[in-house]
DNA sequence: ACATGTTGTTGCACAGTACAACGTCGGGCG
DNA sequence: CGCCCGACGTTGTACTGTGCAACAACATGT
């Protein structure tokens, strides 16, 4: 196996297992916002609120799940949804400000997290490492 | 917000939204192997035939729930176990030669769906980014 | 105006997961 | 040696996340 594929694999391999361990602490670091909930939420912040279809497409979820998670996060007051006034089909979704604080929250304990883990990694290797998981992700 | 800062937070965002993407793609790539026991086989194959505790340990599962996946492997009969001689409680996994090919196929559809997204990278940016990873990887 | 497609909701079923209680075995300490 | 504690795995129970299918409401093009 050359190089190349050995590298590949071993990304495969890396973020497979990353996945696997993704809901596990994430449900560690903030214990009221679920990896879903997070997700999405953070998702409409960044937006600047979005419809549900944009969630489910962008996460690959059925459009029954992103409609149930975004009931729950309703019925807890973290976000509003307002019908689309140029299409009544369609509703425009957006955290409150009790939203926008627990994503806040969450933010922070998750970056606090993260810094940890990079403390040997000079400045030069995070922004690679950024640079070349943003790329990954834009193909996704 | 610095730019080591920055990065990180593009670190999060990346590897947060691939978890929230995986488990959809895993089923896509093998439909009959979900991400948790391709997961599971994989390791135990990396290492040449493994316990229970070590599986809940890698994955962060609890062991209640690595042994249901690891019941319902081997009623499929991707894997057997053997009680460990050198210690009665525990059990070694290993695959069979039906989760031997299962597994190569399931990964060999992976390298592809995976060589694929990295057409347009050259080898010293793969190298790299799998280093990365690995070394990311190591501190979880 | 009607057929078709889009957006979201609801009913249903199932996988994955955790927690707690338990049986079994191994190892250290009296 | 005999006991107790800790580690390994299993089983009962409950909950969350998820997808699929059927549906209702609205939009769009012919």
């Amino acid at each position: 196996m050359s190089g190349r594929e050995s590298s590949i694999d071993t990304i495969q391999r890396e973020l497979t297992a990353f996945a696997r361990r993704a809901r596990h602490k994430a449900s560690q670091l903030h214990p009221d916002l679920s990896l879903v909930t997070y997700s999405i939420l953070d998702l409409m912040n960044e937006r600047g609120g979005c419809r549900a279809a944009d969630v489910a497409s962008y996460f690959m979820l059925d459009k029954s799940t992103v409609s149930r998670q975004v009931g729950a996060l309703e019925k807890l007051g973290l976000l509003v949804r307002e019908t689309d006034p140029d299409d009544q089909r369609g509703q425009i979704l957006r955290p409150t400000e009790a939203g926008l604080t627990l994503l806040r929250e969450a933010a922070e304990q998750r970056r606090l997290s993260f810094t940890e883990r990079f403390t040997d990694w000079d400045d030069e290797d995070v922004a690679r490492f950024a640079d070349y998981l943003a790329r990954y992700g834009a193909a996704d």
